[in-house]
DNA sequence: CTATAATAGTCAAAGATGGTCAATAGAAGG
DNA sequence: CCTTCTATTGACCATCTTTGACTATTATAG
């Protein structure tokens, strides 16, 4: 259902789409949905975090603002060292997930990918001691986001 | 003979005669009925199951749902069910990638989705004694099997 | 400078869903 | 009857969203 997070979500998003950032009052924002300021917050925190790809700014006091940058990277290489180091040895299911979709935002996997890598993630494909599942899950994840990269550089994606 | 269970099946069941795919409130349908919500579940687990050729998949919390989406072919429902079969609870490498490969061959996954299963079932993604690899590879590998019919149905495939 | 107004941030509690599991009840066969 | 399989319920758990009280920061008017 389009809930409120989702909506302001894709509001913002929608303002996203030609520039690579936006800035607006959380204030106006919140009373353009109705809702309480911090509600904005929430989404930012949710769904436009650094692992979804975004970064925010902000400033309070008369003339305040946040502002959204979606982040560049130069370079897929660095991009995949970034991430691989992000991952580490142990990852928990919230972040990886981020990390897909921030990947399928930037047009590097599909849907279908997309959808792949969440499952292999997800905590139903680990069933193991929770400390243990994050190990995993990192590990997993580290193979299939070198895959990823690797099927960007060999053009291989394609449909059947 | 009119079960609870049997009544709430048909009413999905009725649902989806157009669209290949519900989505609806649990608590909402169990109200329906007047029966405990778990009574969803419970026919949800019985006659939606993925041998039934239904995925099911939801979300809690506010504007929470359940959705329920038919994989189309009976074909293609009875060939996952062996597959998932064949895997059971431990799968070893090589039958792993050899399943891949055929899902290849059938032109059921593109080469980019091959090449990432493969990276998520690998040894070197599993990092674990021998005995519990195959476990977890089995794990893991049935979800992505899943996923995989899932694509196909909601075809969602497609280059970027 | 200082006080005040205008912003934004944090966090914990409440609200809104759905999930799991074990106990119990009921139906179908022997 | 007795057993066994299926269905139903309820208590308790997990997850996601929304709100509100309280806090922090900044610009600007005096």
């Amino acid at each position: 259902m389009a809930q409120l997070s989702d909506s302001i979500e894709h509001f913002i998003k929608d303002l996203m789409t030609e520039d690579a950032h936006v800035e607006l009052r959380r204030n106006e924002l919140a009373q353009h949905f109705g809702c309480a300021p911090s509600q904005i917050n929430y989404v930012l925190a949710t769904r436009f975090s650094v692992d979804h790809g975004y970064i925010i700014e902000s400033r309070r006091g008369g003339g305040g603002y946040v502002r959204i940058v979606r982040m560049q990277t130069r370079g897929e290489t660095n991009f995949l060292d970034m991430l691989l180091n992000r991952v580490g040895n142990s990852v928990d299911e919230e972040t990886a997930v981020a990390i897909i979709s921030n990947l399928r935002e930037r047009n590097m996997v599909t849907d279908s990918e997309a959808a792949l890598m969440r499952s292999a993630v997800s905590r139903n494909a680990l069933a193991l001691p929770i400390s243990a599942k994050d190990v995993l899950r990192a590990a997993v994840f580290r193979n299939m986001l070198v895959q990823v990269f690797k099927n960007l550089e060999e053009g291989k994606r394609h449909d059947v």
